[in-house]
RNA sequence: UCCCCUGUAGCUCAGCUGGUAGAGCAAGCGGCUGUUAACCGCUGGGUCGUAGGUUCGAGUCCUACCGGGGGAGCCA
């Protein structure tokens, strides 16, 4: 048995060998052979293959040999005379796994919106968008290890479920084996000490704090896992559960983080570019006819870095009408956001040094007394993709800053016992997976970008 | 959560200022062709998102609800 993918890369004229896979269209002749496209999801190209009356099984399965139905067939390879492929497959045993009425099958040989697709999306990725966007998804993940197993990064595996209530980057959903329908009941106050945990317990919206206690002890290290934010946002590039790759460093400060963040979506972009080139045509072709382009633009040129107070300067001097103002300790709007990646600097920047009043706790306190030392990726099209920042090491201003956060220490005891013993500089960052793949396939919405969307009101599949 | 747009055949859409529905593609059948987003002809297919309301009459106007999309906020 082969895969498609090899017998179109590698395999030579005259090779006998079977294939298995779906028809993605069929092409008859009533001279008494017909054309299939087959597709089995290991590359965009399908496998031409040639069917006649000579072919065992074909005669009577004609009928059933429709866009959608699942084949096993078995031939010689030969050139192909036609144009678009170089081989061909020409069968002498073909077999129907499986049937696929045409009536109700719904997926026609014909463009669908992204909109209808995702409402199939147990069949979606038998479309050329989305077996594309699947591989560029593995690429990127094999990517992301690459580059950190090469750099002798530890993979830490955080935790899915989280008791440390207020991490302090959004809305949580909770977790229980409590019975909910009688609590609404009953209407009294949650007793959560009946709970499965024997406390509230949530879904993790970032393994950051859990990576800290290991790049404080092992070194270097990252998560890559799912996060969950009960945010009731709807937009292009937000999801209620999206992977994050989340790298933490001891002995690293702002600059080095800034260095590691460029480096490393330089690297999984390029190892995307190489390895998923047929993909990456077809984005280019099909969905954005800039990405090739602005890809390579990133791979080659430096991120911009720019603090923020030099950003809001730029973004008053310069003669724009804003929608909303610009003003040194007001976080940045989007449109602001984007003015400075897509018409000033035209390339990803970085924005760093951030006003402390609008960053969390756990970020460093630059001397000035005003500044933190928080960090973010900005890129054309997307926006924000990386969010980081250097930690702040020293217990005291910690301590301090989680109280001017509204925040009790006590909560976090574990957290600061790793100021308490053998402290050290540190800083890391997260990167959303999904805004990623945005980036690499140009794809408009988030949604499209993972195999099976939540979002609110959404969680079907 | 807020603002805007939208919901008509399997899919993508048209249907102007109200008079009970149409195209392309898909599908079925037939023809043609070493074809390749194949091509040509014929055929079938819709209680116009749901519930109210205005009107002699509503796909078309009004209200509410539900779904989808875009923008904003929150952020990755």
């Amino acid at each position: 048995m082969a895969r498609i993918k090899e017998v179109r890369d590698e395999r030579n004229p005259g090779e006998e060998l079977t294939v298995n896979g779906w028809v993605r269209t069929r092409r008859d002749s009533k001279q008494g052979f017909a054309f299939i496209e087959l597709n089995d999801g290991s590359c965009l190209g399908n496998l031409q293959i040639v069917v006649d009356q000579e072919t065992k099984g074909f005669a009577e399965s004609t009928k059933e040999i429709t866009t959608g139905a699942a084949l096993t067939i078995t031939g010689t390879l030969k050139e192909s005379p036609g144009k678009g492929q170089r081989v061909e497959l020409h069968a002498s045993e073909l077999k129907v796994l499986g049937t696929a009425d045409p009536e109700t099958f719904p997926l026609q040989k014909k463009r669908h919106s992204f909109e209808y697709l995702r409402e199939i999306a147990h069949l979606r990725p038998r479309s050329n968008t989305f077996s594309a966007i699947a591989r560029v998804r593995n690429a990127a993940s094999a990517a992301i290890h690459n580059f950190f197993q090469e750099r002798h990064f530890l993979y830490v595996h955080t935790p899915i479920i989280t008791t440390s209530d207020c991490e302090g980057a959004g809305q949580m959903f909770r977790v229980t084996t409590l019975d909910l329908a009688r609590l609404a009941g009953i209407q009294t106050e949650i007793d959560y000490s009946q709970d499965f945990f024997g406390k509230a317990a949530s879904l993790t919206v970032s393994g950051q704090l859990e990576a800290e206690i290991y790049a404080t002890s092992t070194g270097p290290c990252y998560t890559f896992g799912p996060t969950f934010r009960a945010e009731n946002s709807n937009t292009t590039r937000h999801l209620a559960e999206f992977w994050m790759v989340e790298p933490e460093i001891p002995f690293f400060d702002l600059n080095d983080n800034m260095q590691l963040a460029q480096d490393f979506i330089k690297h999984v972009i390029s190892h995307v570019l190489e390895t998923c080139a047929e993909d990456m045509e077809f984005f280019n072709q099909r969905i954005e006819k800039t990405v090739l382009e602005t890809l390579q633009h990133i791979v080659d040129h430096d991120f911009e870095r720019v603090s923020y107070t030099d950003a809001i300067e730029i973004l008053t001097s310069s003669k724009k009408e804003w929608e909303f103002p610009v003003e040194w300790g007001h976080d940045l709007q989007s449109e602001h956001e984007r003015f400075l990646t897509e018409e000033h600097f035209k390339k990803p920047i970085i924005l760093f040094d951030y006003p402390r009043t609008i960053k969390p706790f756990y970020m460093r306190c630059n001397d000035d007394g005003k500044t933190v030392r928080a960090m973010d990726v900005l890129v054309p099209r997307i926006g924000e993709i990386i969010g980081g920042s250097q930690r702040e090491e020293r217990l005291d201003v910690l301590e301090a800053r989680m109280k001017e956060c509204d925040l009790d220490p006590e909560e976090y005891w574990w957290y600061l016992d790793l100021r308490r013993y053998g402290t050290v500089p540190h800083a890391g960052f997260g990167l959303g997976f999904e805004r990623l793949i945005q980036l690499l396939t140009g794809m408009q919405n988030i949604r499209d970008c993972i195999p099976f969307p939540r979002t609110p009101k959404n969680a079907e599949f």
